[in-house]
DNA sequence: CTAATCCCTATAAAACCGATAGAGATAATG
DNA sequence: CATTATCTCTATCGGTTTTATAGGGATTAG
């Protein structure tokens, strides 16, 4: 399971993503507009904004606007600035790698390889969709009927 | 992250699954051959015998063997019972379902359509996998030299 | 009877989660 | 300049989870 932490960033993102042009959106209208705690929430921009996704601007008519495009945020980089790696095991993160104190041999553990199979599946897919991707599919999605794709 | 427990308990039971015909394996000696805690393995052996996995026999010459045989056991199973629900948000796990409480509309939750990919592609290899499998591709994997599929 | 084993419950330190609180810095506006 | 709305930063806090440790009770082989 994802953190609360992690599923309010990303909803904040997507809403500052799908904003029209450069237009700012501030916390407080995040907060109200997706029922997130307001003060839990300024922590969590502020969290997007050391980690170079977001842009600031103080003072009043403030607020947040992306810093990169949306094309380039992806899922899996969102997730691990919020809940660390996404890997199974320390011994499988590539970008957090930590060996298994207790591990005789990585190249013979069982568990290490059978886990290794998962982990890359989802981590193909976490590290690729992004948050363009997400807006715009959920535009052309139907409104009230179950989702359902083509083929 | 999977936790201490699931790994331990991954562990603990492939040398079980391992061992030859109906041979017991006693707490003390997988402990010590695989550098688990005693106590904190006892509970783990008890819960995976609560689960139904394993079978014990007490007093003097005890031990654990398999209950069920290790072509039924998924690493899927184990890590649910140790560390819950594998689906990255409640409202997408099947076993444990749960509605997000502040989610409007599951249907168009970009999060819930986007990680619903990634928990798919992982849930197939982790609910398909078994301790067998991992045994038996084990056996003739290279002893010293980095793992290497073929192709 | 003894020793080895599984079985059960209680306790606890540390870390993590999900906030809440308050004060400071900045900027627009009149 | 005063006001107000905003972002910024740090501290705190209650609850839960994790990772054990501890101590005994039940069972069985020999």
């Amino acid at each position: 399971m994802i953190s609360n932490k992690a599923k309010y960033a990303l909803r904040a993102l997507l809403a500052v993503a799908a904003q029209p042009d450069g237009e700012a959106l501030t916390s407080t209208e995040i907060a109200r507009t997706h029922s997130i705690p307001h003060k839990f929430l300024e922590q969590i921009l502020l969290d997007l904004k050391k980690a170079g996704i977001l842009e600031s601007r103080r003072g009043k008519a403030g607020g947040y606007v992306m810093l990169r495009p949306a094309d380039t945020i992806s899922f899996g980089e969102v997730l691990r600035i919020f809940d660390g790696p996404l890997a199974p095991l320390p011994c499988l993160s590539r970008v957090a790698y930590r060996r298994c104190e207790d591990c005789e041999s990585e190249a013979r553990c069982l568990i290490r390889r059978e886990l290794a199979r998962s982990y890359d599946a989802s981590r193909q897919v976490l590290d690729s969709r992004t948050m363009a991707d997400a807006l715009r599919e959920g535009q052309d999605a139907p409104l009230t009927a179950p989702v359902r794709r083509a083929g």
